[in-house]
DNA sequence: ATGGCAGGTTATACCTGA
């Protein structure tokens, strides 16, 4: 069978609500993961995902701020989401699909401006997430449950994960600390960059795009902050990854575009 | 080098994003 899953870090999933249905018909997925929804569970628009055709969610927002969802065209055998740096902030959740797979859906902290922990408490606190991740990675590695990790990670790890490499070195989200640690994340859990399996390390590729950039397409001062990855053994299964780049041309769009993958199981 | 926007809120100024 092919399981489609897309991530997408939304910005607001109640404003989003006929760019989701695009989404949809654009990206084709049986799974759809979100980030900052920025809603409590009761005001979640259950209902539009339904008509939508997912009729299996599993939701963990608050008011205002981060919220993340798993909307499911396929049922799911389990949920769960953690609570990460001892914090009740909605930023991660799973659901293992009986069709096989356990999908996990964070958003990592975005760390402020200053990229030192002793200047900026948001820093340490994203550096502090990151280090659990890794734990957990480690932890879960070797439990022989085929996983999907995805996600707005806050971190453009390779040079051709933004625009400048030179110019954003200083920059939190691309800060040798951070990159450095979601390699670490990467390989306590051996997992696979699912978009670099399919298009090497080299191609520019990116995933945020900021609102204040005039021009985006022509200045094109992008980064990869949003990712999908998978374990060893479902890396063979992978026959699509993509970015949704048009999508933010989308009237009202998120300054995050979707990212795809298909597993052929 | 700088400044630029968008979303949400017991809003009409301020926090957050990255």
């Amino acid at each position: 069978m092919k399981i489609r899953i897309t991530t997408w870090n939304v910005n607001s999933v109640r404003l989003r609500a006929d760019r989701l249905a695009q989404l949809v018909e654009t990206a084709r997925p049986d799974v759809l993961c979100l980030q900052e929804t920025k809603v409590t569970d009761d005001l979640f628009p259950v209902d539009a995902f339904a008509e939508l055709g997912f009729t299996h969610h599993v939701i963990r927002g608050q008011k205002s701020y981060n919220g993340v969802a798993i909307l499911s065209r396929l049922p799911f055998a389990e949920t769960g989401g953690d609570i990460w740096c001892g914090r009740e902030d909605c930023r991660h959740i799973s659901a293992r699909l009986e069709a096989g797979p356990e999908i996990h859906n964070f958003y990592v902290p975005a760390g402020g401006d200053i990229p030192d922990r002793e200047q900026n408490e948001k820093f340490g606190h994203k550096l502090d997430f990151i280090a659990e991740m890794t734990a957990w990675s480690d932890r879960r590695k070797t439990d022989g449950v085929p996983k999907v990790l995805v996600g707005d990670l806050n971190i453009a790890p390779l040079e051709a994960d933004v625009w400048s490499h030179k110019q954003l070195l200083k920059i939190v989200s691309h800060t040798p600390v951070e990159t450095e640690g979601l390699n670490g994340v990467m390989a306590a859990g051996d997992w696979v960059d699912a978009i670099r399996h399919i298009h090497g390390p080299d191609e520019k590729l990116f995933s945020w795009w900021s609102y204040r950039s005039p021009n985006w397409q022509t200045n094109d001062r992008g980064r990869r902050l949003d990712h999908v990855w998978v374990t060893p053994d479902l890396s063979p299964a992978l026959s699509e990854a993509s970015i949704l780049r048009d999508a933010r041309s989308w009237e009202k769009p998120s300054d995050h575009v979707p990212v795809t993958v298909q597993l052929d199981l």
